[in-house]
DNA sequence: GCTTGACCTAGAGAGAACTCTAGGTTTTAG
DNA sequence: CTAAAACCTAGAGTTCTCTCTAGGTCAAGC
């Protein structure tokens, strides 16, 4: 695709975005985007550099959890322009508290992995098995 | 169902665990158990104090996204009694490891996400749109 | 001008982890 | 004893987020 006033092909999209090309039709398909995507004569997509930031703030979400629905809805609050950032405030606010939530348990779960690490990091440096699970909890108890 | 020498049902345990009934026999099916569940006479399961303590395990497992064929690998070692306990301990040290960058990434999203609630706040309080994203990127930069 | 690689659409498929259904049996409470 | 609640199996269905296929079209290099 010759360029298109600074336009990149899907393909130099998804290099830089690290989504793959079906993901980003799909990402398209489910109204993620700011607005349409230009097409070249040929009816390929070209992309603005505008559409890759977008896409990196995407990702961000993404990877941090938030659902497409939730993406759309956002989209859709800045496609309807200025009036609502009200609205996007507690959207973008809400997500943040899914996202300390998140950490919050990932971290109590770390610690209790972390023990079970050290639990059998001394069984199998000491060559004991006391204190970690066994099929039939033996003479001990059962915990680790 | 009556005590069968300190068993739960099915109903218990998942009122213990926080798992639905269906969940259960899923990861029953899973072979997901230390050991087979016993039945009443009945044919109804018979869980022991043990196996709720390790479904509490799991719990943390999946919570901190461990894939359920993980699990079952974790819980296939444990089966096979000890000497193995080397493997259990790399195991369970890359999920250590999965966690803590799972971690490490939502902190980073949620840096991201904050700075964009903090530039929200602040147009919202004074009413500027100056900054945030908008459909057409209007006179300034697009940025949050 | 032709081959090769990138791109197009519409829609099917995947897989992870459940969840629910249907049809029937067992337990428990009154 | 009986009715309701809890349980059983096998297997189908759901949700989410892509991913892949089939059957072409478009673009770029030699």
């Amino acid at each position: 695709m010759t360029r298109h006033a600074g336009g990149l092909s899907i393909g130099q999209v998804a290099e830089k975005t690290g989504l793959s090309v079906h993901a980003l039709r799909f990402f398209e398909r489910e109204g993620l985007f700011l607005r349409p995507i230009r097409r070249s004569a040929g009816g390929q997509r070209v992309y603005d550099p505008a559409d890759v930031s977008w896409l990196l703030l995407c990702n961000r979400f993404r990877e941090s959890g938030m659902p497409i629905a939730t993406m759309k809805r956002f989209a859709e609050l800045v496609r309807a322009g200025s009036g609502n950032e009200p609205e996007r405030l507690a959207l973008l606010e809400e997500h943040e508290r899914t996202v300390q939530a998140k950490i919050a348990d990932l971290t109590a779960s770390l610690a209790i992995i972390h023990d079970k690490v050290m639990t059998y990091r001394r069984h199998v440096e000491e060559g004991t098995a006391a204190g970690v699970w066994s099929p039939k909890p033996g003479p001990g108890r059962r915990s680790a």
